[in-house]
RNA sequence: GAGGAAGUGGCGGAAUUGGCAGACGCGCAUGACUUAGGAUCAUGUCUCUUUGAGGUGAGGGUUCGAGUCCCUCCUUCCUCACCA
């Protein structure tokens, strides 16, 4: 009896081994081609969760695959280790940021290390340590030197319960992205990036293999669109409003304006009789916060400030309203109304009995528009009315310039002076201070009125540590006179980094996270930059993604990358755009969700229909016993398919169709529940902790070995897409593993060996690899490790059927392990070195993929009737038309459908291409 | 309201991008070995009225041929959301 494969025997021992080799380590060689790749840095949290493993084991996979290919690869990992978290764990724990942070930080190194993955960690890099903020505030310090840095006023999101200002982009539906608490917006001062800067060329992604939806997420994001400024001027005092509109062509429909509750002009222009209730109005608007302006009712609600304009294109007196549906925070915060072409105005006109004026008709419609008769605004093409000299102008569906009418207006307008062309964004300069104590400080000094940079001699800028953290809520930095004052006259910011600033540029720091003269080694740089592929999830898209863009291109544009791009010449390489943006390819990993949820029971009634039970009322519960005189179908949900619940009832299974209209109680979703919510309860739910299915990676590894786990999550999921978590299914890879040991440690066979079998096992072989060589391309984990399944299968028939001989079987598992070792390292090595092979299997070159070893002699040739495939006949693999077809034609199947002696319609031949076998439709 | 992605067995998922639908795995069934089986091995496993026929959320269309392309619905998920 053979040894049985026991993962825990080997894994650490070899994770030792190849430390202790530095097996890992990624050197410059300019004689080798480079490929960067690189996996998101997790934040230590203080556990490595399974998605973690499910986000990093497929690119470890994919990084050792292109290292065996005979990359120079270099594959990294560090710590995102700023933010709050580690600042409420101070405060409810009176644990320091620090303890904490470095607590989590090395047991997560140790459980990083227990993925096997080919991290080189003298490259790792940690966000909160001073020598890597030291270059977050250098950078910080060009950025203000450059103008991309500023402080300046603005309305922000403030958070109470975090006590600090966000980003845009941090906050969701008017929440604070982590914590899910109303944000409120805040006039304050606070430091900015001029990201805004750069949004055209952030929405180029010329060149970039980056998922699509990604890059639409980005481009809706900077919401970039095309129109035309104009102003108006109060018909008292003269007071200019600028105005923004997509729709210059409907400027002579404007028949009133509307100002958000926060414009400047608001107080000014007010008249007395309407300053109460512009007042009162000016107060229910500021109380609110941004959710509860969505939550109201979508009445839209204004006042009149008494005041009128004049429309600068036709002289004509408008009044001047103001209504929270503007937002000061896009274009102008004021707009021109016109009721007749935009949804929004046409209501605020019906709600406060405000005038309507159509111009633009449209041609196609029988019944002209009329201003009295419309019962919504008219946005679609037409022609030009009551506008003065423009009528006529054709206005049509395209937006800016492309469109005539639009064309027209803005040249008349620029010629008159009225207004311009311009282009508004909806992306706002990027808030990067906060008011918290966990991050990387801003090193600038206040002296007088004056913003003082602290010299970069000083930096960095360190964090004090004997600060004090009280439940105020507020930086402790502020409490902490040495820290802040600098001397008499002189005050430090207190303020700190935004942590998304210190992930904007880690990659960067991994090529040298030592370096104490520069952020990077520009030898480093000139040859590992930029990253090759970048894997990680998508909830990052409008963050992460785009600061790391947007900082990419603020560096080269100061001049970072200079010496890095002179070192690119010397070696003979094109800096040419290889700073322009920081990563080529990036794919995004689904998410793994929580088990399946089952054992549920239920209490159904409703009238029976056959053995059916047509429920009109369904119970979730909790308990198993059956209620006391309780008609209907009790028991265990085992299965669902659509509406029909298969329960368990007393060991039989009872079929509850539940009605469309039924009574549905779920206890932990209150109020009225439908079928659809029903269905969700019982399948899939995200994991957390408060409903108790999280999956801890370090007790599968414990259990099934790393090995196993890794090739689990390669294998049971599409990888791009996640999916339920089912920890059964876990038998399939453990199950393949074991086969390949069994079969590794049973030895070479005493067979002889049949010729013809060994070379059809070396013919699977290479179709074997290069399926898998396009799966780890294409990401495609889960059908690169089904083709080794099937190849492990084929060689274990072959082997049992004796017929491969051991040299055979020694020269197929020399390339099986190698095969294997991207996907599962541990037992790979340590077959490999049981077999006797050289350390290491990871320093091996691949398999090399043989497409005429992997043809085959012979295919079946698929006679297909109407495109139906009908039957299948062995021929040789270069079978030609003519012989396919009379071959086809001949077959039972066409005689069956053929008329006795009639021709068919047609005959189409399809050659058999890559893989494929040859088919003839034939059409009667 | 706007934009995007997706819908395939009991389940996770394949289908080389328009060419034999359901690879591979889980589960299940039958059998073998066994005191035992939640171990192992073998065989089978889309459906049906089974010499054949039908089948990828529903309905249309394009094509010799559609899971794949086009149109109209339905459902789910994600993102943004009074964006002027």
């Amino acid at each position: 009896m053979t040894e049985s494969y026991q993962p825990q025997a080997i894994e650490s021992k070899w994770q030792r081994e190849w430390e202790a080799t530095e097996l890992y380590r990624s050197r410059v060689d300019w004689d080798k081609p480079k490929h960067y790749a690189l996996t998101m840095l997790p934040y230590p949290s203080g556990d490595l969760h399974i998605g973690h493993w499910f986000a990093m084991t497929p690119s470890d996979a994919r990084a050792r695959w292109m290292r065996m290919r005979g990359y120079n690869v270099l594959f990294p990992m560090g710590f995102d280790a700023f933010g709050l978290p580690a600042e409420q764990a101070a405060i409810s724990r009176n644990i320091h940021p620090w303890k904490w942070t470095y607590a989590n930080i090395e047991r997560m190194r140790a459980q990083l290390r227990s993925m096997g993955a080919m991290f080189d960690w003298e490259r790792e890099a940690i966000s909160c340590t001073p020598e890597y903020y030291k270059w977050s505030e250098w950078f910080f310090k060009r950025f203000f030197e450059h103008g991309i840095a500023y402080r300046g006023s603005a309305l922000v999101n403030w958070s109470e319960t975090l006590q600090t200002v966000l980003a845009n982009e941090q906050v969701i539906d008017g929440k604070d992205e982590r914590t899910g608490q109303p944000v409120q917006q805040k006039m304050m001062e606070q430091w900015f990036f001029r990201i805004t800067q750069y949004a055209d060329e952030l929405l180029d992604f010329e060149g970039m293999d980056w998922p699509p939806s990604i890059k639409i997420m980005q481009t809706n994001w900077i919401g970039r669109s095309e129109g035309a400024r104009a102003t108006f001027h109060t018909e008292i005092g003269g007071h200019p409003i600028e105005i923004y509109t997509t729709r210059p062509d409907t400027l002579w429909g404007a028949t009133f304006m509307v100002l958000a509750p926060e414009h400047e002009l608001v107080k000014k222009i007010t008249t007395a009789e309407r300053r109460e209730s512009v007042y009162s109005y000016l107060e229910q608007a500021g109380k609110q916060t941004e959710v509860e302006r969505m939550l109201e009712d979508r009445e839209k609600t204004g006042v009149f400030t008494g005041a009128y304009a004049i429309n600068p294109v036709n002289d004509e007196r408008i009044p001047i309203w103001i209504a929270d549906y503007v937002m000061i925070t896009y274009g102008t915060g004021a707009i021109m109304a016109v009721p007749a072409h935009d949804q929004r105005d046409f209501e605020f006109a019906r709600a406060h009995d405000l005038p309507i004026r159509v111009v633009i008709q449209p041609e196609d419609m029988e019944e002209p528009l009329r201003d009295a008769t419309m019962s919504e605004a008219y946005d679609g093409p037409g022609v030009m009315v009551n506008s003065d000299a423009m009528n006529g102008s054709r206005s049509t569906w395209q937006k800016g310039r492309k469109n005539p009418a639009i064309n027209r207006v803005i040249d008349w307008l620029e010629a008159t002076g009225k207004g311009r062309e311009s282009v508004n964004y909806r992306l706002r300069d990027w808030l990067i201070s906060r008011q918290r104590y966990w991050g990387g400080p801003i090193p600038m000094m206040y002296e007088g009125d004056q913003i003082v940079p602290v010299p970069d001699e000083d930096l960095p800028v360190e964090l004090p540590e004997d600060v004090d953290f009280m439940p105020t809520g507020r930086s402790p930095l502020t409490y902490h006179e040495p820290f802040f004052k600098v001397s008499e006259t002189a005050r430090r910011e207190t303020d700190t980094l935004d942590t998304f600033m210190c992930s904007s540029w880690y990659q960067l720091r991994y090529l040298s996270p030592h370096c104490d003269t520069a952020p990077f080694d520009a030898e480093e740089a000139a040859y590992w930059l930029p990253v090759d592929v970048y894997t990680g999830g998508a909830e990052h898209a409008v963050m992460h993604l785009l600061y790391t863009r947007f900082f990419t291109k603020a560096l080269r544009d100061i001049g970072v990358y200079d010496e890095a791009a002179e070192a690119m010449r010397r070696h003979g390489r094109d800096p040419e755009g290889a700073f322009d943006e920081p990563m080529t390819v990036l794919r995004n990993q689904g998410q793994v969700l929580g088990a399946e949820r089952q054992g549920d029971f239920v209490l159904c009634s409703g009238r029976m229909a056959g053995s059916r039970l047509m429920a009109e009322r369904v119970e979730v519960v909790d308990w198993n016993q059956v209620p006391a005189g309780f008609e209907g179908v009790f028991g265990e949900i085992a299965h669902r398919t659509e509406d029909v619940l298969h329960v368990n009832m007393a060991g039989l299974t009872q079929f509850v169709e539940v009605q469309p209209d039924a009574e549905i109680i779920i206890p932990d979703i209150p109020g009225a529940n439908n079928v659809n919510q029903l269905r969700h309860h019982l399948d899939i739910q995200r994991m957390s902790k408060s409903k108790g299915n999280v999956v801890n990676p370090d007790e599968l590894v414990a259990k099934y070995g790393a090995d196993v786990v890794r090739c689990y999550l390669m294998f049971n999921f599409d990888w791009q897409k996640g999916g339920p978590w089912n920890e059964n299914n876990i038998k399939g890879p453990l199950g393949w593993l074991n086969d390949v040991w069994d079969i590794a440690m049973a030895g070479p066979p005493g067979s002889a060996g049949d010729a013809a079998a060994e070379r059809d096992l070396e013919r699977k072989l290479h179709q074997t690899i290069d399926v898998i060589n396009r799966g780890l391309e294409d990401f495609s984990f889960n059908t690169a490790i089904a083709e080794q399944m099937k190849f492990k299968n084929a060689l274990r028939a072959a082997l049992r059927a004796g017929r491969i001989g051991a040299e055979t079987w020694r020269a197929v598992m020399h390339r099986l392990i190698r095969l294997l070792a991207p996907f599962a390292p541990h037992i790979a090595e340590e077959i490999w070195a049981r077999l006797g092979w050289e350390y290491s299997v990871h320093r091996q070159p691949w398999p090399q993929y043989d497409a005429e070893k992997a043809r085959e002699d012979v295919v079946d040739l698929v006679v297909m009737i109407n495109g139906k495939p009908r039957q299948t006949i062995p021929v040789a693999a270069d079978i030609q038309r003519e012989r396919a077809q009379e071959l086809a034609l001949a077959s039972a199947a066409a005689q069956r459908f053929l008329q006795a002696g009639q021709p068919p319609k047609r005959a189409i031949f399809i050659p058999g291409r890559k893989g494929m076998d040859p088919k003839v439709n034939i059409v009667v």
